[in-house]
DNA sequence: GCGCTCTCTGAGAGCGCTCTCACGCCCGTG
DNA sequence: CACGGGCGTGAGAGCGCTCTCAGAGAGCGC
C-alpha cells in the first residue's frame, strides 16, 4: 500500500502542516472542525500510521509492556493456570490501549539477553514479571533498573510492586476445612518450596494445622513441581503413610494424584480426600470434582496490567512499591467428602 | 543505575566525539584500538545502551520480528505441537541477535488490534505467522501490507513465503503403510479441513489409498480439531464402523482415539491400528507406542527465521515468495501392528 | 622535502515525530 | 475605531542515533 508516509506528506496533502496533523492524531483540542476532518480523511484514505520510532524517541514511551515468564516453555504450557493469566493480562493491557509482548525462554541465556536487548534500550515501558524462583536474578536485575515492575506472585526481595492471590490463607482454609470434617492424618502434596507460592501454601497450611493442634507428619508430605506427574508421584509416595486427607497445592497436581489414588485401588473421598489449589476449570471435570481454592486468575493479571501502568504514569516520582493481595475462596466439591460427613458446618457442596 | 545515559555522554566521558562511540558500539573499522579499549570501558562502566527508538528511526530497523499465532490461547496450550515450534523459533531468533516477541489472542478483536497498532508503525522487522485458517483476513491484510511475512504451514492465498511440512507425502505415506500391512477397513479421524494442514493431510491420505485400490468410506471418517478431546469423540463416531486401522491427523488426536478404543475394550494394534501424525514426544509415551508420522517442528521453526531474516534483508527487491517444504518420515511403533504382520517389508519397530 | 595516499576522527545533517512558541486573525470591549 | 485576548495555525527546535563528508595527521615514494 502507501508506505513510508510521513506526517509532512499528509500535511502537504491535506493542505495543513505538519504540527496540524500531529494535532489531530493526537486528538488534541484547537483544530478547527473542518480542518480535522480534512486530515481524518486524508488519514484514513492513505492508510496512513505514525512511525512508533519516532515518536517513542520524543516521548519516551513505547506502548509496550513485557510478560516476563521466566519458566521453560514446555512447563509453561502444561499448566492452565498460565493460559488463563496470559487471558487476564491480555485483556487488560488490550483494554488500555498497551501492546503487550510476551517472553519466553528455553535457557538460562536467554533469559539473560532479555534485560540488556529490550529493557535497557527502553523498547518496553514496563514488565510484569511472574513465575520466578526464589533468588531469581533477573528480577533482581529488573528491580534494580529504571523500569517499573510488577511481579504476580509474591516476590522475594523487598521493593518490587506485586500482586499476588492470599495463598497462606487460603491453605489456612483447607487445612481448617479437613480439620472441621474430622480428618487427623492430614498429607500434603506441596508445591517447590524454591517459589514462593509454594512456600506461602506450605506455611498457611502449617498454621491451619496448628491451629487445630495437629501436626504435619514428615511421612505425609511430599513435595511437587506443579506437573500433573510430580502430583501422581508425590501421592504415590505418601500413600503408603494411609492419610486420612491430602492436600494438593494445585490443581494440576491433584489431577496426578486422583489417578495415583484410583490406580492403588483407593476412593475419593471415602478412603482418602483430596482438596486442591487454584480452582482452575479442570477442577469442576474430575470424578469426584475437585474441593480447591479458588483464585481469580484473570483479575489477579488485570490488577497487575493496572498496578503497572500506574507506576509507569507515576514513575518519575518512584514512589513506594505497592502490593495487592487478591481474596480465594474455598469451592467445595465432592473430593474432599463435606457431603457425607456431619462434622462439617456451613459449606455447602457445590 | 545510570539511566538516560547517551552517546554524547559516552564520548564526553571517554574524551571522543559521539560518532566515534557509534562506531565502536557498531563494530565498524577504523577506530585505534587504545580509543576503542577506552570508550568500551567507559560503557562497560556506565552500563549504558543505545536507544532503540533512536537507532530504528535512523535504521528504519527494529530488530524485532514477531509471532502471531491467532488461535485462542487455550487452544494454544493444548498441543505440545505450539511449544516446540517457539522453542525452535525463539532459538533461532537468539542465534540471529534478533528479538522475538509473541503475540496471542483471546478475541477477534484483539487479532484486528494487531495491524494498526504493531505492523502499520513499523514496530516488527517481520512477522512469522502460524495456525491460521483459511480465509484468515489477518493473512491477506499482513501480505497486503510491506512488512515481510512467513507462515509456518501452507498459505491459502498466493503470494506468500512459507515453510511446511511434507503433510501430503506424510499422510499418503501412512496410506500405505497401512495397505501394506494388509488392512482393508481404513479409517481416518482428520484434522479440520479449514486448515491447510488438514487438507493436505487428508488429500494426502486419500490418494495413498487411491493408490492401494481402497476407498475412504464415509462412514470411516471424522475430523477432529486438534484437541485429545476431539480425537476422543471422533474415534468413538468411528467404532461402530469397525474400522480395521485408523490414521488420526495428530499425535494430540491420536490420544484421545487411544482412550476411546481403550474405553471401547479394544486392543490396539490387534483389533484396531492406529497412525498418529507429529512425531511429538507424547507418542513415545502412550501403550501402546505410536505409529507417527515426524515432523521436524524446531527445525521448522528455525527454517521460517532464516527465511524471514533474509527477506527483511532482501526486501527492497521485494523479490519473488519462496517455499521450503520440510521432509517428514514415518516412525513405526507399536500402534500400527507392522510387528505382528508379514507384510510389512523393511520398516523396524522402533 | 614535497605531495600523495591512507587512517582515524569530528562536524553536521537528518530520520519522523512532539511540543513550545510566536504570529495572524477575529472577536469583544471601552 | 483602537486595543487586548482568545483561538487556530505554522515554524522550528530537538529527541538520540547513524552516516556521509571533510579534514587532520602520519606514512610513503619520488
Amino acid at each position: 500500500m502507501g508506505m513510508k508516509l510521513t506526517l509532512e506528506d499528509i500535511g502537504r496533502l491535506a493542505g495543513v502542516s505538519r504540527s496540524t496533523v500531529s494535532r489531530v492524531i493526537n486528538d488534541q483540542d484547537s483544530v478547527s472542525p473542518d480542518v480535522r476532518d480534512r486530515v481524518r480523511e486524508v488519514i484514513l484514505r492513505t492508510g496512513y500510521s505514525p512511525n512508533i520510532a519516532a515518536r517513542s524517541l520524543v516521548s519516551n514511551k513505547t506502548g509496550v509492556i513485557g510478560l516476563v515468564i521466566p519458566s521453560r516453555v514446555h512447563n509453561l504450557f502444561e499448566d492452565p493456570y498460565f493460559a488463563r493469566l496470559i487471558q487476564g493480562i491480555t485483556s487488560a493491557s488490550n483494554q488500555a490501549g498497551t501492546t503487550l509482548t510476551l517472553f519466553l525462554f528455553q535457557s538460562d541465556d536467554e533469559e539473560r539477553e532479555l534485560y540488556p536487548r529490550v529493557v535497557a534500550p527502553g523498547f518496553l515501558d514496563g514488565v510484569i514479571i511472574t513465575a520466578t524462583r526464589m533468588g531469581d536474578p533477573l528480577l533482581a536485575k529488573m528491580v534494580g533498573s529504571s523500569v517499573p515492575v510488577v511481579m504476580v506472585g509474591r516476590p522475594d526481595i523487598a521493593g518490587v510492586s506485586y500482586v499476588d492471590a492470599d495463598n497462606a490463607g487460603g491453605a489456612r482454609m483447607v487445612a481448617a476445612h479437613l480439620c472441621s470434617l474430622g480428618y487427623r492424618r492430614i498429607g500434603l502434596v506441596g508445591a517447590p518450596v524454591s517459589t514462593t507460592a509454594g512456600l506461602d501454601r506450605l506455611n498457611g497450611f502449617m498454621e491451619g494445622l496448628d491451629a487445630c493442634g495437629l501436626p504435619l507428619d514428615t511421612a505425609l508430605r511430599a513435595d511437587g513441581d506443579f506437573t500433573e506427574h510430580s502430583g501422581y508421584e508425590a501421592m504415590q509416595l505418601l500413600i503408603p503413610s494411609r492419610p486420612e486427607a491430602v492436600f494438593v497445592a494445585s490443581d494440576t497436581m491433584a489431577i496426578g494424584a486422583l489417578r495415583a489414588l484410583r490406580e492403588a485401588g483407593l476412593a475419593v473421598p471415602d478412603d482418602v480426600a483430596v482438596v486442591g489449589f487454584d480452582g482452575l476449570r479442570s477442577s469442576e471435570q474430575t470424578s469426584p470434582t475437585l474441593t480447591t481454592v479458588h483464585q481469580p486468575v484473570e483479575e489477579t493479571g488485570a490488577e497487575a496490567v493496572t498496578t503497572l501502568l500506574e507506576l509507569i504514569e507515576a514513575e518519575p516520582g518512584a514512589g513506594e512499591a505497592v502490593s495487592k493481595i487478591m481474596p480465594v475462596e474455598l469451592v467445595v466439591g465432592e473430593s474432599c467428602g463435606a457431603a457425607g460427613r456431619s462434622e462439617q458446618p456451613g459449606a455447602e457442596r457445590s
